[in-house]
DNA sequence: CCAGACGTTGTT
DNA sequence: GTCTGG
DNA sequence: CCAGACGTTGTT
DNA sequence: GTCTGG
């Protein structure tokens, strides 16, 4: 699950990533898998652009989405072996603009969720690859996955996976797949400093995806008093 | 050769 | 246990 | 990811 | 489309 309270035609989020698109996105408080998400990748010119993405990427190969699992993850140390990733992860890499990201420990249908956010208020963005599937219907499908890594010490209490993070600095490396082979960006990737997040536990209606409202992402402190 | 998979996370 | 919907 | 369903026949 | 298992 995602949260997502950006302004995305601000300028300080447009300048942040880049992207010359002004997008009217509403706040989002629940983002569940297959539903569309804020992307940005390069045109066929080279420029940066915000993009509606399903999240789940499905391989141009697959016939029939209903027989294929739906793929929000990719571990990163292994995307250039996996036939589902390999060509994305050569041609089409992009950013997913992400104010944090949800962790749950607990057993089936008491999940404790935690939202692992910035320390410090910043923009995040994680590592996403992406492809265009087309229906049999000849339909097209922009769809899209967030890379894993290692988790780090912070993110480690709770699970053993994170989503990488690409600070700003290798934006273009990541996103110029002309210039830059899928090896060489796979060497960007590995996890955040464990300074960057920490874990805020938050009351659990955020489980159920069906609710997406303010105060839907509530820390669980606050809904006890 | 053809048929079938192609994935991750979490939990045990 | 496994699949579907959100 | 989590929560919730998991089914058919016949009738409206 | 490409790789793996049989």
């Amino acid at each position: 699950m995602l949260a997502l309270q950006f302004d995305f035609a601000s300028g300080g989020v447009r300048a942040y990533f880049g992207y010359a698109d002004k997008p009217n996105f509403p706040a989002r408080y629940n983002i569940a898998p297959t539903q569309a998400i804020p992307v940005v990748c390069r045109d066929g010119q080279g420029t940066r652009r915000f993009r509606l993405m399903r999240w789940g990427l499905l391989p141009p190969f697959v016939k029939d989405p209903k027989r294929f699992p739906t793929l929000i993850n990719a571990r990163s140390e292994a995307v250039l072996e996996k036939p589902s990733f390999r060509h994305a992860m050569r041609r089409r890499r992009c950013l997913i603009p992400a104010d944090g990201f949800y962790e749950w420990t607990g057993a089936k249908g008491k999940k404790r969720p935690f939202h692992l956010r910035p320390r410090e208020p910043r923009l995040i963005a994680f590592a996403g690859l992406y492809e265009t599937w087309q229906d049999p219907a000849g339909g097209e499908i922009d769809t899209v996955t967030i890379l894993t890594c290692e988790a780090n010490r912070t993110v480690a209490a709770l699970h053993d996976r994170m989503p990488v993070v690409i600070e700003p600095e290798q934006f273009e490396a990541w996103l110029d797949v002309e210039g830059v082979s899928a090896e060489e960006a796979l060497a960007i990737l590995g996890p955040a400093a464990d300074d960057l997040f920490e874990a805020v536990e938050m009351h659990p209606k955020i489980n159920d995806s069906r609710k997406d409202e303010p105060g839907i992402q509530e820390p669980l402190q606050l809904s006890l008093l």
